[in-house]
DNA sequence: CTTTTATGCTAATGGCAATAGCTAATGCCT
DNA sequence: AGGCATTAGCTATTGCCATTAGCATAAAAG
């Protein structure tokens, strides 16, 4: 009996293409088992149990998510940044709509998250820097870019929209409202 | 053996408590038998299958979540019916987090929910009428209404905001920008 | 009072997560 | 090269849950 070679790592990724293809509903061990021609109890040699695996494709998405949005901020500054970013984050999610549904609401708030959470949350302060906001403006400015990419992004993850149709320009005017509702600078 | 007195109406009951009390993964066909004091099998007689209840969940939450945004913008218009409307939204979702989560996205897409869906719809229309929008941009204000109010309420009902502190505060700001990204009256 | 209908039951099947214990491949260390 | 410890993978098993089949009896209809 040969070795399949597994490795974490390789579970993850089995995990995050069967999210991809299936769902994150069909995260199963039973079929992550099969995608990488092992048996299911195999896998507990690399992974804890099914929740840990979960917990691992989050933080997964979590650090890819924050990388594209790094980018997307590089080079920028002010409303242009702040743009890019927003629609950075609704790329990722139309990108690998099913995979945003694995990512945690709150991740600062899970020990297991926290650190890539904590991350993604200052590259959105980067973005806000120029406005030198105190603390609690600061709070409510995140909070406020927060709420308009994640409602609109999990609404079209979900196809929430109805028609496809103008998606780009509705997005665009929320983007304009976000902005409008900053200070000048 | 003396009948339980089961109709559909009381296993939806059952299982609306039982996701208020233990969250909607928690929503089992064997814990809804348990609380209504019945065998499983027995709930098929009212249920089609799981998948069913599930759909029956969603449907109340709409239909009860529609009342209370209809109560909400009742004797009111203008700036201050869509105000109503929105706290309405976030205070349905506090009062009942996990109920939220079992409200379908996109009701309008599946048959089961699509009448349900269409009420709600109805009623944030009827909020937005006095400003008369033609068919385009009364999709696109549907939306950023939508996205506002559902981001903040998901983000709300996942515990998504670090501390609750100020989170009124927050609401408020939102509401506000949304109201002033609108056209003058 | 009989007949029909519908409700609830027990028994059984199949899928999935998880644990226990075995076997063999791999890596390390002379 | 040979020996030993480690580790990856396997089979077997348990337990929970959804679902189906078939039975018994309560309630309703005549």
């Amino acid at each position: 009996m040969p070795r399949a070679g597994l490795t974490q790592a390789r579970v993850v990724d089995a995990a995050v293409a069967l999210v991809d293809e299936r769902g994150l509903a069909a995260l199963t061990l039973a079929a992550v088992a099969e995608r990488c021609g092992v048996a299911a109890p195999s896998l507990y040699k690399h992974v804890s149990n099914l929740a840990d695996l979960r917990t691992l494709v989050g933080v997964r998405v979590i650090h890819e998510m924050t990388g594209q949005l790094a980018t997307a901020i590089s080079g920028r500054s002010g409303a242009d940044a702040v743009a890019s970013l927003m629609r950075a984050y609704r790329d990722y999610v139309t990108e690998h709509p099913a995979r945003y549904a694995a990512m945690p609401v709150d991740p600062l708030h899970q020990p297991e998250f926290a650190e890539a959470g904590l991350r993604m949350l200052e590259v959105i302060q980067a973005a806000l820097r120029p406005w030198g906001f105190d603390q609690p403006n600061l709070i409510h400015a995140i909070r406020a870019a927060r709420v308009i990419v994640h409602g609109f992004a999990s609404l079209e993850a979900a196809g929430g929209f109805g028609l496809p149709h103008d998606l780009d320009e509705t997005f665009e005017r929320v983007i304009r409202m976000f902005l409008a509702d900053l200070p000048e600078l």
